[in-house]
DNA sequence: CAGCGCTACCACACCCC
DNA sequence: GGTGTGGTAGCG
């Protein structure tokens, strides 16, 4: 008994003498990772900008999550931490309900949708029919505007429909490819879209038919800001105009039902019985919160589970749980980094904030160094169009010599494949442009419809979806891809970076070009 | 102490016919 | 009536 006592005496005091070697820590933190590995990160803060401010500071692969903490107002605080972590203290559903993905602005991302109807205003809507109609139409989409291949199996299916309605999260887990940012994804999906919007307006048109010859024609008021309306006065002159809009409209119709796909399945009603569209467009914007798989929005108890007919499946991991394989695929601005990673963007307004953010992210180097922050520096210094590139060159006085400027676009135009120019970085990319028609923007469209002076313009305006459209849907599209050709690479870096004569250019490339 | 980023909508000024 | 602007409620 004594002895048994004094044994237990003795064991006390020798974990005693052991914290008093090494002391507990004052403050709690949870940790993963093991003592002789770096802490564990775990922060909250009341701004996000603040919170963003947090990640660029710290060297670890970080990335911000947002928390509905009060029922009612959408109030978020915003966490910083890894994802690993997350999914540790998460994956038991006990805590941590109500969590959201912060989609960072200029961001690497993956291609996400976010659908919704309501079940009582759309009676006979067959949701799964048409999440299963959309996956190929955007499918195809991708294999017409970048030549990206893709199939059903490579959509991660979400729901969290209720009885009121249904809802669905999709999102494409495309190999080595991946979109600029969130508003790049937004403008493809704008753009692949756009025949469903021009079916919504041309419905209305038919809902409340214009008088002839009265004050206005009305004419596809999309819910897109680039949207085309435009207005008449009722002199004969302008009778004759409405006419050419009516029987061009009339056309328009004609080819949107042969040529371009029917979207129709798309539309749906809302609660008060306006057409919308099956896909919320809202979801694109800067720092847009994205809800995590298997959470729910506060106050509802719905979270976002896999669908039944969802198709696509992880691959299989000895170390990570097929849960965690779902929840890291539908994170969207998760990215696997790849040396082949191709970027894909699509530029609504081409003339306006690309060199100001060219010059935005020139002065932001040196930042911390994962693989990833830096792929992302690099992508962004060198998402540069083409155009850019040359007004770059003429901006920042690079290249006092025109025939410098002929030779680079010779080179990187070269066997009709327009290019852009590796930079120094890890990754050396060439981009794929489009062939050589410029493409009206949607500026020069409003433009033209606007003047009314020319019917003309408006008849051959592109503010009318053809056939002809959808095929050279590459638009504003650029594919990035890695290149294996060192030599064209660094001849192109070369001749932006700092050569001040033809003289110092490799003659071998020069030959090149003038066998051309 | 404490959210964020829009867009649709409205009100208003100003212009032109 | 058309067009442009500025402010904001409310949605996602």
């Amino acid at each position: 008994m004594k002895r048994k006592w004094e044994a237990r005496l003795k064991q006390i005091e020798e974990r005693a003498s052991h914290y008093e070697r090494e002391p507990l820590s004052l403050v709690y933190r949870p940790r993963l990772s093991k003592p002789e590995e770096p802490p564990s990160i775990w922060k909250l803060f009341h701004r996000q900008t603040e919170a963003f401010n947090f990640v660029k500071s710290c060297k670890e692969d970080v990335h911000v999550f947002a928390l509905e903490y009060k029922v009612g107002d959408g109030q978020r605080i915003y966490l910083v931490t890894t994802y690993a972590q997350l999914w540790f203290y998460y994956k038991s559903r006990r805590n941590l309900l109500h969590c959201y993905e912060v989609i960072p602005e200029n961001a690497v991302c993956k291609l996400y949708f976010d659908l919704e109807f309501n079940r009582l205003a759309n009676p006979g809507a067959d949701g799964k029919k048409m999440v299963a109609l959309l996956i190929e139409h955007v499918c195809r989409a991708l294999q017409q505007f970048y030549r990206v291949s893709c199939s059903a199996e490579d959509v991660l299916n979400l729901d969290s429909s209720t009885n009121e309605k249904f809802s669905r999260h999709l999102i494409f887990q495309l190999h080595d490819v991946a979109f600029k940012d969130n508003i790049h994804v937004g403008n493809f999906v704008r753009k692949m879209l756009e025949p469903a919007f021009h079916l919504i307006a041309s419905e209305d048109d038919d809902m409340t038919p214009e008088t002839m010859g009265h004050e206005f024609s009305h004419f596809s008021e999309t819910p897109v800001k680039q949207g085309i309306s435009f207005s008449k006065k009722s002199t004969d002159k302008d009778m004759g105009e409405s006419w050419t809009t009516n029987s061009k409209k009339l056309e328009r119709l004609g080819s949107a039902k042969q040529s371009s796909p029917d979207l129709s399945f798309l539309i749906v009603k809302n609660n008060v019985g306006e057409k919308h569209l099956f896909v919320d467009l809202g979801v694109y914007t800067r720092n847009r919160n994205f809800r995590l798989y298997k959470s729910s929005e506060i106050g509802k108890y719905v979270p976002l589970e896999v669908a039944e007919d969802n198709k696509f499946y992880p691959v299989q991991s000895e170390n990570i749980s097929k849960e965690n394989q779902y929840f890291l695929s539908a994170l969207v601005s998760n990215v696997r980094f790849s040396d082949t990673l191709r970027i894909l963007t699509y530029d609504m307004s081409q003339n306006k904030q690309r060199v100001e953010n060219f010059n935005h992210t020139s002065t932001s180097e040196g930042r911390p160094t994962t693989e990833r922050l830096k792929l992302q520096l690099a992508k962004k210094e060198q998402l540069l169009t083409l155009d850019k590139i040359v007004e770059t060159i003429e901006g920042f006085q690079c290249s006092p010599y025109p025939e410098i400027d002929q030779f680079v676009l010779l080179l990187v135009n070269k066997n009709g494949i327009k290019g852009g120019f590796p930079l120094p970085a890890e990754v050396r990319l060439l981009f794929l442009l489009k062939e050589e028609e410029e493409f009206t923007t949607d500026e020069t469209r409003d433009s033209e419809t606007k003047n009314p002076h020319e019917p003309s313009s408006i008849a051959s305006s592109k503010g009318t979806f053809s056939d002809a459209d959808w095929d050279n849907g590459i638009d504003d599209a650029y594919i990035l891809e890695a290149t294996e050709d060192a030599e064209l690479a660094e001849a192109a870096e070369n001749s932006l970076l700092g050569y001040n004569g033809i003289d110092e250019i490799p003659d071998e490339l020069i030959i090149e070009v003038l066998q051309e």
